[in-house]
DNA sequence: TATTGTTATACTCTATAACTATA
DNA sequence: TATAGTTATAGAGTATAACAATA
């Protein structure tokens, strides 16, 4: 769709941004369906950085690292056995506390979820290099808006 | 010092950028979760919706639409397969070119794309209402930049 | 031969409900 | 009883490969 450029800002401004909207979601949605295919041999999702990423501190249990992801516990205890049987992470049991199950970050976990660091760090540097500070400081709270929005869409 | 500041940004804006792109799409994922158990019985999720919208001009052909949403054919197909099952849309044969199907909109997916439409709406004032003018135009491009990164990713 | 669509197959990610084991 | 985790089950959404029908 060819972009209207015209210098008051109203109704036009709030038209484009509905349309930016709609692509920025659409992009966001086709990521996601990428994501899901694994090329890489050690490769991490999207939805497999938010969860290995709190390991980056430490060891944590399946409970913890469900709602630091904003999960469920059997969706959390599905996608380690994944990381599991890539040796991506371990999982043993709590000594402490026998229900609980301690999940760690293996070696080559670690560095997987480096190199996806890596790769935000890239993103992160390539939209840092397009807008000036106060426009990062608009970006950081249009996110966290649009986050909230989708949370009751 | 190794400050390798590309401009006077500090850090901080940085990182609070990174972590509202990681809220926005840990926030995205359980949107998507949620929507598989949608109670509403003419409800739309985000990818039906992106589906149909071009529908409200006119029909279409599988093809097309698979296209316009960005995804795949087959994925199409399987799509409008359930949307047939709720009667949201009509498949039939077109006949000047028997290889192809003419998908349209029933008065009920109709009714439901309007819903979404105005869902949308009300979530475009709540951003509109959030921002300046000026901002609204600074948000538009920073989304379709972000948008264009996000392909990437 | 090229195009359109569907079917077959497979995968990730999400959830709730029911269950086991431990505290 | 309450908590941690897993298993069972279900479903959306994504893809590629193979197929049939038509142009």
């Amino acid at each position: 769709m060819a972009t209207r450029r015209t210098t008051d800002a109203p109704p036009t401004a709030q038209l484009e941004l509905t349309e930016a909207l709609h692509d920025f979601f659409r992009a966001a949605r086709r990521a996601r369906g990428r994501a899901a295919r694994d090329p890489s041999p050690n490769g991490l999702s999207l939805a497999q950085y938010h969860l290995l990423e709190p390991l980056a501190g430490g060891p944590r249990t399946n409970r913890e690292l469900a709602e630091l992801a904003g999960i469920s516990a059997p969706t959390a205890t599905r996608m380690v056995d994944g990381l599991l049987q890539r040796a991506l992470v371990s999982r043993v049991e709590d000594p402490t506390d026998r229900r609980a199950v301690v999940i760690s970050l293996s070696e080559t976990g670690r560095a997987a979820l480096a190199l996806k660091e890596r790769e935000y760090e890239s993103v992160r540097s390539r939209i840092a290099a397009a807008f000036e500070p106060h426009e990062q400081e608009l970006a950081t709270d249009l996110l966290r808006r649009l986050a909230a929005v989708i949370e009751e869409l």
